[in-house]
DNA sequence: TGTACATCAGTGAACGCGCGTTCACTGATGTAC
DNA sequence: TGTACATCAGTGAACGCGCGTTCACTGATGTAC
């Protein structure tokens, strides 16, 4: 077996504990749900000994705030490189779909500490790159925006929990969701602003 | 204390064990997520032996397969008493926020089991209804009721995950949702069917 | 270049807890005759 | 009207399990001098 991989863990020390936590998590919320965590099976997924995730994450509760942080990052970057408003929804349907078991989490707020400060500036941070993308609607930015965001929040919970098998079929989801949001957002001409 | 209350447990058999049992699931779903769900805690709250919930409802999958029937026959109800494609949308927002904990456990399939017969039978009703409301809209219902669908869906999930105190404030989260639909699906004039 | 010390990451044994499941049981209710 | 029997709902003791948490510990790494 190849010892080359600078991130395989050797001796006494891990040496990236940390990382491997969150991914064995984020592989057990996809497949089985947040319900299925637990720090002893994370511990045993990593070859560690099981009181070693409290070193990093105290509990369940910091090792899925994290993750939700993480997630809520991963989002503003997803939606910040996008142009345009249809595209950041784009961006936002990718990010689901890419990330799925951070979705998961960000939108349950019962499973973590919503008050943490990592979160909330994170959280900041995405809400900020939403707004900016919304803020190129014309008119009622603030109603447009949540029908925006509810079109894409939907689309991608849907298609998370495969809701949207038949209608998605073997093609891309964000090229589905383009065709909605075109459907959706075109300006009735009566009303487009002068 | 009155004893007059025909549902007041009494004696030896409680009555009407299995809609407690379910009505205490409910509560606890709802304030505390699907994942705080145990047998023996539902059993305390009825005044129960802890192994009685396991002769109605074999097990956790059990109670929430069946919590997940029900919701889709009230989605079933609720949208079939709207009349047009827009009050069925809100239909399908008032039975989310109406009943947050059947809403929650029906879209985490991971949580019952998707193949019970009674369950597969609900669902068919719930998506016959949704299916005859999107028949309404003209050209490709499929893209427009999965647009219709993910709007309503969207909306309903972020009002529920409190993510839209802001914009909804005080007012009638189904009146604010009545404004998006008119916003979204406004036909564009250039478009609008012959 | 060597030594001493501090810090950090991970160990492993121990504990108490709530859980689901099983099982022989008992009390209540309905039905046949 | 009475008796015998079957069925159903709920009991309560027992079990084994995985969990989180605590704690004294040890191995590895970095830093000061």
């Amino acid at each position: 077996m190849a010892t080359t991989d600078s991130t395989a863990p050797r001796g006494y020390h891990h040496g990236d504990l940390r990382h491997a936590i969150l991914a064995a998590a984020l592989d057990v919320i996809r497949s089985e749900g947040p319900g299925a965590l637990s720090l002893r099976d994370l511990a045993r997924r990593a070859g560690v000994s099981h009181a070693a995730p409290a070193h990093h994450f105290k509990d369940r509760a910091g090792l899925l705030t994290a993750i939700a942080a993480e997630g809520h990052d991963l989002l503003a970057e997803a939606v910040a490189e996008a142009d345009g408003l249809r595209e950041a929804g784009v961006g936002y349907v990718r990010f689901a779909t890419r990330h799925p078991a951070h979705f998961q989490v960000m939108f349950q707020p019962e499973l973590y500490r919503a008050d943490d400060p990592d979160l909330v500036a994170a959280k900041d941070r995405s809400t900020r790159e939403l707004r900016a993308a919304v803020a190129q609607l014309g008119a009622d930015p603030e109603l447009a925006g949540v029908a925006a965001w509810s079109l894409a929040h939907g689309f991608a919970t849907l298609l998370l929990t495969h809701n949207l098998e038949r209608a998605v079929g073997d093609g891309d989801p964000e090229d589905v969701f383009r065709v909605l949001a075109e459907i959706s957002f075109t300006p009735p001409s009566g009303r487009t602003p002068e």
